[in-house]
DNA sequence: TAGTGGTCTAGACCACCGA
DNA sequence: CGGTGGTCTAGACCACTAG
């Protein structure tokens, strides 16, 4: 697959780690490490930088690098450092069960000014505007609606987003959705959201909204997604600074 | 205060961003910048991979470094790249205003199972139970339940409690909280909630929970915050992979 | 004081994008 | 094709931690 000299290590660290070969959770220094691998110290030191900042260990200056504990006792919240894409399935936990997609609505429209500058678009470019709602296990959890510029996928027709987009243009492009940029708050429920999510007035929506990259750093699409809030759980893993 | 090559970089380009030097959104290439600053092209792009991972900006490959319009957008939002430390203060903007703290309850508990297991104690092991309400402007905007284990922080007081604990924590014992486990969700509000809060019964809260770690890695508190629905916004950048 | 991670340089070559 | 960011090397010096 990839056989970048960082990410090798980085797989072969996690493998050792795994493996019970530190049990003192101290890794050897960093020149150690660039000699057994037979790199120099700068690749080295890059793996473990990413390695850090995934939570897998933690560095400390003057004493050496060491394996976070929480790493091997809840190694499956970690998991989320294995996927691929940031599509939905993949961030909401449905195990087994049938999410379906339902398409409320499917457009071409001249995008507002805000959207323009979120997706880099020129005055002249069009966007679809598409509204879905995504159920699971025939229960409605989200109301979706995304702008994707239509020079970027000039085929997507209904029948597509009757599926997973992101999914679609890694086949078709071999492009991942990679990146995303989400602001996260929380809103009462307007008479829609009832309507369409089975809330009562009290009840509240998530609501997720940003911009989705490829991997190549495109901005692909700008997205608003309003959750039934039960099904709404964003776990995150923050690290400042150092 | 710091000189490091690669933060004054960083510092410099975020004022020229907000300056507005940059209307095409489009960063000069990295040796140009590597000129400019007279430095190397690796520190330039140390700076601009940091700027990347906290969201500030993307790069593409082959066409060059751009600037997030979000970030444009969202400045305020932004500033929790700044603090050393991930404290409410922090994290949430009180641009100039007073953040108050009201101790509503502080006492010593025999853990739950559940906190036990987060925060990695044993059975006969003892934590703090404390509760507080956060004022922003004398407008109260956060009810916040912690969990600390006694061993960690033998001497904490109510005085120490009614200021910031984080900051606390780095002063006596020099190490910053830096790493955080957090679930974010929405709930309906509760009675205590609406009135500790000022919500009407169709005003939801946000909720975030979770374990904070010192720089160590070591465990060290367990968080519930229930947020007035409009002052919780998290904005999140994702990197999955490369 | 010895050993560790942190920063920085200078230069090389590669992979990708867009005109 | 030229220009851009991505990776890697080799070596230097600094800042911190611990025995």
């Amino acid at each position: 697959m990839t056989e970048l000299v960082y990410q090798q290590i980085i797989a072969d660290l996690k493998k050792r780690i795994f493996a019970g070969e530190f049990p003192s959770l101290h890794l050897p220094d960093e020149r150690s490490l660039a000699e057994q691998y037979s790199v120099s110290r700068s690749s080295v030191k890059r793996a473990l930088t990413r390695m850090a900042s995934d939570g897998i260990i933690f560095k400390k200056r003057g004493a050496g690098t060491f394996i976070n504990p929480l790493y091997l006792k809840n190694e499956s919240v970690f998991n989320y450092e294995e996927g691929s894409n940031l599509g939905v399935s993949d961030n909401f936990q449905m195990n087994g069960q049938r999410p379906q997609i339902k398409v409320l609505n499917f457009e071409v429209i001249r995008p507002t000014e805000e959207i323009q500058r979120d997706l880099f678009l020129h005055p002249d470019d069009f966007v679809y505007k598409i509204d879905r709602l995504r159920l699971f296990d025939d229960k409605p959890f989200m109301i979706e609606t995304g702008y994707i510029p239509i020079k970027i996928l000039p085929s997507l027709s209904l029948k597509k987003i009757e599926g997973s987009i992101f999914n679609y243009v890694e086949q078709a492009f071999g492009q991942t959705v990679s990146k995303s940029f989400l602001s996260i708050f929380a809103e009462p429920s307007t008479k829609l959201d009832q309507q369409l999510l089975n809330l009562t007035p009290t009840e509240p929506v998530g609501v997720m909204e940003g911009i989705f990259f490829l991997n190549n750093g495109t901005p692909f699409e700008f997205s608003r997604m309003r959750l039934h809030y039960q099904y709404m759980k964003y776990n995150t893993f923050v690290s400042v600074s150092n």
